[in-house]
RNA sequence: GCAUCUAUAGCUCAGUGGAUAGAGCGGCGGUUUCCGGAACCGAAGGUCGAAGGUUCGAAUCCUUUUAGAUGCGCCA
């Protein structure tokens, strides 16, 4: 089904060519002026230039058809040329109606039905999540969920931190602290290779977060020990076996740990592949673009030019080989996408990432685009997401200064909602349950309003308050609605009716509901997850109005009872469509 | 040095060529016989960093400039 705006689009295209004039001007908007009218068109003022016309009286002319069009009232004309007009209340009533009937809610879906790939979370193995992964969990799993509404096919790939100097790293430091593990006696035979998969890693993931940060602090200092860890990198990409069973172990600790933290954030990913799994298509990666002439050797590494003539800043050529011959970041990344082809030969791979990043993400996809490890047509989208920042307008910190890590983070905010909590209806268990849901909420409701690339504050105070533009507000909103509605069981009903003495505030309601399909299409065209919160909050806003200003339960008349039950029936169902496509949890009670 | 991004109300942020630049918070004033007042309503508060330009019309496009953040071939 069309969206409102496009029903009224066709109206004006009539009217507009009724009229004498040419129907690709026409256009409307919802009304940037909702104390004049409710929708807007603006197309005399582009008509005017081209004709030569006075914009006043082209604009006269339309409305003067618009006029006779029952779906329209209040249709007047303003200085320099702007059609301003109210929607008649029928007409929105049936709209709604037919709405409500729509299992997509008016959304009409990307019929191209595009595979994705999407590129997100990023962690890194056998390191604890810290608050820079935050952004790319959460935005890429609402980007993902958004894409999927719209009809996409998306496999959301983990993309684990598995491959180069950090696994090295991890080796030389697990081999100092404890060396008589079985994974660093000198003659490890094939059996236990065998065992990887039955045995127990003989360490757990507290240790291997201890032991990451002290050996990236020592590679530093000690030119020895960064040797060690070169080495043992080497040993490690060159298939040893001892080395490989060890790899396994941290692997498997670190994931089952992840899956953990993921789903506290209700993050999920369809594969949990890493850079290391892109290692068996490298060399023969590197070899077809070395014969095809893409890359060229330069100081013993070997690199792909991928400078444009016509750019105005420097793009340094993409390093794929080392010169000692060990392959990198772009090597993975790049191998990582001739194995994306091959598995799923997606229209679109999307990396939501942080920003910083966007230059080797600029020269990776140049190089793919130029060696042909993907086809012309297929897009590569970087989205890059600002950093989150204490009150000081500096990346936040722990408060002993530290890295800020994305359990304390989690574990603060709920403290801090749980404080807030005041119903006293409540047992201590659900309270507990209730801040659990209301805080992730915050936290990402908070994340989310904002645009992905821009970098934000991090205020816990302000995120959890229930007023304002807060994950806890809409909540509550949410969960007033379906308090009223518990009351009014058994009077399901899907009839709208907006009749001549109705409150404003109902109409407003309606008005923003009709505007779901639009802010989902945008937040998925656009990706940006910040539009389908503003347009979260135009609703909770207008319900709150309506709430104020209408009785429900309390009606007498029952026809309008209905009317007001069907409409809090499709707003609930809105508002908790919108939450879920955010991967925003509900509580029962709050 | 070169490049990219950012700059909008006291604070945190919307607003990618249209009317009087909008919210929230904070501060000020009001609204409760009634569905959860954790709400609603109202007024105050801005030379859109600065200066030019394009346009009937600019926070938005172009040029210059100031400040901050970030990035710039063998880390990931």
């Amino acid at each position: 089904m069309r969206k409102l705006v496009d029903e009224l689009l066709l109206i004006i295209q009539s009217a507009t060519v009724e009229a004498g004039y040419d129907k690709k001007f026409a256009s409307v908007k919802s009304s940037d002026r909702p104390d004049l009218c409710e929708y807007q068109c603006n197309s005399a003022m582009k008509m005017a230039k081209e004709l030569k016309k006075n914009p006043l009286d082209i604009a006269g002319d339309i409305a003067n058809e618009l006029k006779k069009r029952r779906e329209l009232i209040n249709v007047t004309v303003a200085s320099p040329g702007f059609i301003n007009f109210d929607i008649d209340s029928e007409f929105l009533a049936d709209y709604l109606e037919k709405m409500n009937s729509d299992k997509n809610l008016a959304v009409s879906l990307d019929n191209r039905k595009p595979t994705i790939v999407m590129d997100y979370g990023g962690p890194n193995v056998a390191k604890a999540l810290h608050i820079g992964h935050l952004r790319s969990a959460i935005i890429g799993e609402a980007l993902k969920r958004i894409a999927r509404f719209m009809g996409c096919r998306v496999i959301a790939d983990v993309h684990l931190g598995d491959y180069g100097l950090q696994m090295g790293l991890i080796i030389t430091e697990l081999k100092r602290v404890k060396p008589d593990l079985e994974y660093f006696k000198p003659k490890l035979n094939n059996k236990y290779f065998e065992l990887a998969e039955t045995l127990e890693p003989q360490f757990t993931i507290e240790e291997l977060g201890e032991i990451y940060p002290r050996a990236a602090a020592k590679s530093k200092e000690d030119k020895e020990y960064y040797e060690e860890a070169l080495e043992a990198t080497r040993l490690l990409q060159e298939g040893n076996s001892a080395y490989a069973v060890l790899f396994k172990h941290i692997i498997r600790v670190s994931v089952a740990d992840l899956k953990k933290s993921y789903r506290r954030l209700n993050v999920s990913f369809d594969l949990w592949l890493g850079e290391s799994d892109a290692k068996p298509y490298i060399n023969d990666m590197i070899e077809r673009m070395r014969r095809n002439g893409y890359a060229r050797e330069d100081n013993e590494a070997l690199v792909i030019d991928v400078a444009h003539p016509d750019d105005k800043k420097e793009i340094p050529p993409c390093i794929i080989q080392k010169s000692d011959g060990s392959s990198l970041y772009a090597t993975t990344d790049l191998a990582t996408i001739v194995q994306r082809k091959k598995d799923f030969n997606p229209s679109k791979i999307i990396y939501v990432v942080d920003k910083r990043q966007e230059l080797h993400f600029t020269q990776v996809f140049r190089a793919a685009a130029k060696c042909k490890l993907i086809e012309d047509s297929t897009e590569m989208k970087f989205i890059g997401f600002g950093t989150i920042c204490g009150s000081d307008g500096k990346p936040l910190k722990s408060r002993d200064g530290g890295v800020m890590t994305l359990k304390a983070l989690l574990d603060e905010t709920a403290a801090t909602m749980a404080e807030k909590l005041e119903n006293s209806e409540m047992s201590e268990e659900e309270k507990k349950e209730a801040a659990e849901i209301i805080a992730m909420a915050a936290i990402k409701y908070a994340d989310l309003s904002n645009q992905p690339s821009k970098d934000y504050i991090y205020d816990s105070n302000k995120f959890t308050s229930y007023e304002g533009n807060t994950g806890p507000y809409i909540l509550y909103s949410l969960v007033r609605i379906r308090s009223i509605l518990a009351k009014c069981e058994g009077m399901d009903s899907s009839i709208f009716i907006l009749n001549k003495e109705q409150q404003p505030k109902e109409k407003k309601l309606m008005l923003s509901i009709t505007e779901f399909a639009n802010a989902v299409e945008t937040a998925y065209s656009e990706f940006s997850p910040n539009k389908l919160c503003a347009y979260i909050y135009d609703v909770a806003n207008s319900f709150s109005g309506f709430y104020n200003d209408v009785k429900v339960i309390c009606e007498d008349d029952t026809l309008k009872k209905q009317g007001y039950i069907a409409l809090l029936q499709l707003t609930e169902r809105v508002l908790k469509k919108a939450l879920e496509l955010l991967a925003v949890d509900i509580p029962k009670r709050m």
